[in-house]
DNA sequence: GTCTATAGGAAGATAGAC
DNA sequence: GTCTATCTTCCTATAGAC
């Protein structure tokens, strides 16, 4: 029987690239999400991107250096949106159990309504620099850690059972991540109905065996 | 706890692209293979296959009508043998709680012996046509429809305790397919640990609740 | 910051000899 | 079935006027 969410709305809702200026950048980052999300970064020119924001080719060279600065800016965006959910989460009052349900609820819900940012986020990263690629290696370190705390501190206070935490992180993030494979807001499955199933089953891993 | 591993090894490992014949069309799969998985299809390039196959651009066009016709065989080929994996394991004998949890187990270890065209399969398909795309959807409602059939015998002979069927299958597919995503041979995970690990997971996502 | 124009090269695919 | 040579198109990025 799933648990009913307790957890409450933690912050307004708002697009990724809302922050992104001036304008024309935040035109061009939309126009490349659309075709990078579509298309994938190889399949993408530079040309249409700029066609879809209303600009000519060049113009698009004062905002950004090249393509590859584009992916990675959403790249950044995406992974700091995701952290930044997981850690609201991650700030709700005791009990632990209640506190990573809210979590792999937040981080699903996250992949499924920004579900274009987060494709292009999670696999093409391929496409970036090694720089910039270090840099969301660390953001992704950093959700791990995050999750995987709070899930210690439940083994802590013997509300969870579970021998094999990282193994729990892993497949709890994979969970959510994966969504963004194949998430479509025309599916069947809301954002909500989606995050109550995911967290529902993550708390069924955590609970004491029945025997 | 985590259970033992009942199944048993179910036929001799090879290597999905062994079978594609002849000798010129196996080296130039296994040359593209090796690009898209590192450059993705839209960063590789005709010649560039060719060259690591060890034959001249022009060449390839005896083999294949297209770059996108071998990507669709490589999706081909990674979603017939993961659904073959699937299958078999499925074929074993009752009960259907040992049956799922040895699908769950070869479905995840399939994705992990199997990352790289895995990932080619399962990440590079917005490039392939609309006709060869409908061929994959195919491939993929029938993986699904084989976990579900085994889970819904298991919920009917009261094995398991899970209303929400879809979820169920639904996540542990993502499980093991987002193995692709991350898995590296270079990792501290072995493909059986993880097997292992995802098996336990799923179990106790389908036991009986505790009160 | 935007435009037009273009540099300079590389892409997928084909032709025709052997 | 493989090669070399090439067609035609398209690419990212830059230059320089306004």
């Amino acid at each position: 029987m799933p648990q009913e969410n307790t957890h409450v709305e933690l912050s307004g809702r708002h697009e990724v690239l809302d922050e992104v200026e001036p304008l024309s950048a935040r035109k061009l980052a939309n126009a490349a999400l659309d075709s990078f999300f579509t298309a994938g970064y190889g399949g993408t020119t530079t040309r249409h991107i700029s066609e879809q924001a209303g600009m000519s080719t060049g113009s698009l060279y004062s905002s950004f250096r090249s393509k590859e600065e584009i992916l990675f800016l959403l790249a950044r965006l995406g992974h700091e949106s995701a952290l930044r959910a997981l850690r609201e989460a991650a700030g709700q009052s005791p009990p632990a159990a209640s506190r990573v349900r809210g979590m792999i609820y937040e981080f699903t819900i996250w992949h499924a309504r920004n579900h274009r940012i987060a494709r292009v986020s999670q696999y093409q990263l391929a496409a970036l620099t090694p720089q910039h690629h270090a840099i969301i290696a660390g953001l992704r370190h950093e959700i791990e850690a995050v999750l995987q705390t709070e899930v210690e501190a439940g083994v802590a206070q013997g509300e969870f059972d579970i021998d094999d935490i990282k193994g729990f992180v892993l497949a709890a993030l994979s969970l959510g991540i994966d969504v963004a494979r194949w998430f479509s807001p025309e599916g069947r499955l809301t954002p909500e109905a989606l995050a109550t199933s995911y967290a529902d089953l993550a708390m069924r891993m955590l609970r004491p065996t029945n025997h």
